[in-house]
DNA sequence: AATAAAACATGACTATTGTCATGTTTTGAA
DNA sequence: TTCAAAACATGACAATAGTCATGTTTTATT
């Protein structure tokens, strides 16, 4: 619940475009369900555009053109509240699918915001193209339709946490999570791969910025993680799951 | 946030079946796409159930064997924490789809409870046969994604109030959603046609059930509503929306 | 290496909401 | 119509989380 920043964001020199045809796509399920000859079209049909921190990919509000998909790094979904609390819906990973948060499917315009977290590559295409090919691909739609479906169920549940759950609570749901998703074994622990700083994930949570900070300097103490942002480690998984489904 | 009930319901008698193709379908989105040799086949394969207060459509954990649409009446999905506490995520309305809350479209598992609010009919299909009438079908498909994608927008937008709203804005969000989607046009208001007591609608806005009797009264003097569960009038849109969106 | 900006940390106090207890009113079923 | 259960109501108090203020540490950039 930060407030939104002062203006003071340097803005970095503007977007650059990658190549068409990038490399490494394949592992992208969505792309993956295309028959070889659909997917080079997809693909034609697609740019690939960088981004850099404090610049935006689309602004709640703008109108929906594109769909996107997450190449590499993580994007997060924002929407903020006229007072200038913001809330993340989601960290998109590589493979992702939003437009956004994965939803301009129905709607002219952005729900949400899209910002990089850190340097990121995103695929992108009209949407209007993108649906056609979706027509005439009925095991594309349905792997969106799949996917869709999680994605609900994923966002009914936060709600239920979100309803239900105490702060610390709340943070452990994440921390189980971060692991599960972007978790890497490492000798003392499951380190996550996704840089989130305490405000990061105070937001993703819906409490303050210092209620986040309090809670996981009582997690450190009590050795369930350790580290920062930068190198976060998730120490004691089980006793964290234990907290977050009491 | 209530407890759930101690075990002291009474069970009406079993569910009754209703006829195979029962009138007045055609006004459901999901079904209106189809072509109507298309829309035969599949109400051919569709059964009506009629549920009662007290009964179950289907609970947290079951097998998804069926795919459901609201035809009649109203359907809660509430999904409730291991210490009893429980949270509504959205009451479904005729032409609503759930496979619950509408998605074990991935999943073997239903993630909640369906409950029906008073007496409801419902459709159902087995989730194969859905499926494969989805993949012949392109329209109906990108019908289904349309609607999922509204699902997922709405399920984000929810959260976002859990997460930054103050109790008395989230039953004002709640109170505008009810007089959009379900209210119905009075002299001295707007009657929400859905019959919701004050726990039910702590249920939905993650609040204990004391808060929210204490809000609405607070409302009622307050001149934004009147009424209660039975004949629930909100009588001041404008001013709970202001609220809400604060 | 210097330095400014973020990020992390902590205390004191306040606001909000939950909990528990108890009582009244309304509703629905026999 | 009666009667029990559910819904609505309200007070007193406790717990939780927010706010504001201030200070330290870490990180990134020149």
């Amino acid at each position: 619940m930060s407030k939104r920043p002062k203006k003071s964001l340097k803005q970095p020199p503007a977007e650059q475009s990658g190549p068409a045809f990038p490399a490494g796509l394949n592992q992208i399920p969505l792309l993956q369900i295309l028959s070889a000859q659909d997917r080079q079209k997809v693909l034609g049909e697609m740019t690939e555009t960088r981004y850099g921190k404090g610049q935006y990919i689309f602004r709640e509000g703008d109108p929906t053109e594109y769909f996107h998909i997450v190449k590499e790094g993580s994007v997060k979904c924002v929407k903020s509240s006229l007072d200038g609390k913001e809330c993340t819906l989601k960290v998109l990973m590589p493979g992702d699918l939003f437009c956004c948060d994965a939803s301009a499917f129905d709607g002219a315009s952005h729900p949400g915001t899209a910002q990089p977290m850190g340097d990121v590559s995103v695929l992108r295409m009209k949407k209007e193209a993108y649906f056609k090919m979706l027509r005439g691909n009925p095991d594309a739609a349905m792997e969106v339709i799949r996917y869709l479906g999680n994605r609900l169920n994923e966002a009914q549940e936060k709600a239920k946490v979100l309803a239900l759950d105490r702060a610390d609570q709340r943070l452990a749901s994440l921390l189980v999570n971060l692991a599960e998703r972007s978790g890497v074994q490492e000798p003392n622990g499951i380190r996550v791969s996704v840089r989130l700083t305490r405000q990061d994930m105070a937001n993703m949570v819906g409490v303050t910025t210092e209620t986040a900070i309090r809670i996981m300097a009582r997690f450190k103490k009590e050795r369930l993680v350790s580290g920062t942002a930068a190198r976060l480690i998730i120490r004691d998984l089980p006793k964290l799951r234990l907290l977050a489904s009491t």
